[in-house]
DNA sequence: ATCGTTATTGATTGCGCGATCAATGAGCCC
DNA sequence: GGGCTCATTGATCGCGCAATCAATAACGAT
């Protein structure tokens, strides 16, 4: 009755491309045992043999897609090349910002993650440690902008900032997944251009 | 075997409100004909009486979740005693960042309805409705804050302010319910507040 | 007091789910 | 090629769910 064998390391591979595949056409609602074994072609049972319950592999699945979202975007773009610390900062987020329309079925599904997070303490912890990374990165230049003008920026910690600039990109992460016909992402970003460039600038 | 009777509008209050409790305590994948019947002490099939399938009971709990959420912070501040722009502005942010923490429920709530509207039409039309009402009511908030200072706001229009708050609040809101000891709401506000405020106030 | 309407009940049906497990045969070592 | 390991199968269990419906009693009308 047993089918062909495959090494034990493409198998589980295979299993979480077909969950991937099913969450990306019907999100995390759609990824059940039967559905994914017949998308990855073997039998349901096999899905528990390599993912003790289906918990775990949807927290599997969500390590991969991390995993893979960070190796794609980290070193795509050549921040080192533009000087002036605001422009930089500014760069950062229109890159992030740009990236989300792009990537709609993984902003959504990480998401959906996100709401079972609320109930699911290990998706929680992932999804905050992700967060939390995604925030630090902004710290650096955050930093950078601060010290450029301490007047313009007193009161303002390259902490605080960070901060702001993760939740506006979250925020339009939001914005783009809820309703992707009413967001305009460059007015947006032009008009958070306008709210950080120097007083300096405008004069 | 029937038990007592009551008005239709009250058996259906009764129920939508058993809804909620249930809601509130165990999320949306909480609420089954069964526990809201027990719930409201009544019998599961007056559930379908009353509501004919639970995906309308789920929308009818929307609905009356978003009339008593808009009910109760419309007129709670007043904003009107405000003068300046900028200040009003920040206010309003202010007002709804620190309601967030204490609705933490609802906006956990409003989530788990997003995941629904992935499947469900209507749940996704009145969702984005509600968000486009929300960002709508900056929109006049952010003309004044435009026009009082055309120089420091070039570039920037009423509508493109109005998104951006709308997507900071919102940021605010995932890191708040994600994570909320890690995010800090008097940081976030005094950082936005250094960035919007005029270069006057600066110098 | 009787009757018709209808709100209410709870047993029931059927479904899809996660998970289990005995049976099975493919691949490997000697 | 014999035998051992274990990856793979698919039938199966038990559960909770949405939804249905015949039976029933509460209530207003007459």
């Amino acid at each position: 009755m047993p089918g062909p064998r495959a090494p034990a390391e493409k198998r589980r591979e295979d299993i979480l491309r077909a969950a991937f595949a099913i969450a990306a056409r019907e999100r995390l609602g759609g990824v059940s045992a039967r559905a994914v074994a017949a998308e990855a072609g073997v039998s349901p049972g096999l899905v528990f043999f390599y993912f003790e319950s289906i918990d775990q592999l949807l927290v599997a699945l969500l390590d991969w897609m991390l995993a893979q979202t960070f190796a794609a975007t980290d070193f795509s773009n050549r921040l080192a090349d533009v000087s002036d610390p605001a422009a930089r900062m500014m760069l950062a987020i229109r890159r992030d910002v740009a990236w989300l329309p792009k990537q709609r079925e993984r902003v959504e599904l990480f998401f959906d993650y996100w709401v079972l997070g609320t109930r699911h303490p290990a998706v929680r912890r992932t999804i905050r440690h992700a967060l939390d990374r995604y925030r630090a990165s902004f710290v650096p230049l955050a930093g950078a902008l601060v010290a450029s003008d301490v007047e313009r920026y007193s009161g303002v910690t390259a902490e605080g900032l960070a901060a702001v600039a993760a939740s506006f990109v979250e925020g339009c992460a939001l914005q783009i997944v809820m309703d992707p016909t009413q967001f305009d992402a460059e007015r947006s970003m032009a008009t958070l251009a306008s709210l950080v460039r120097s007083p300096a600038a405008v004069a």
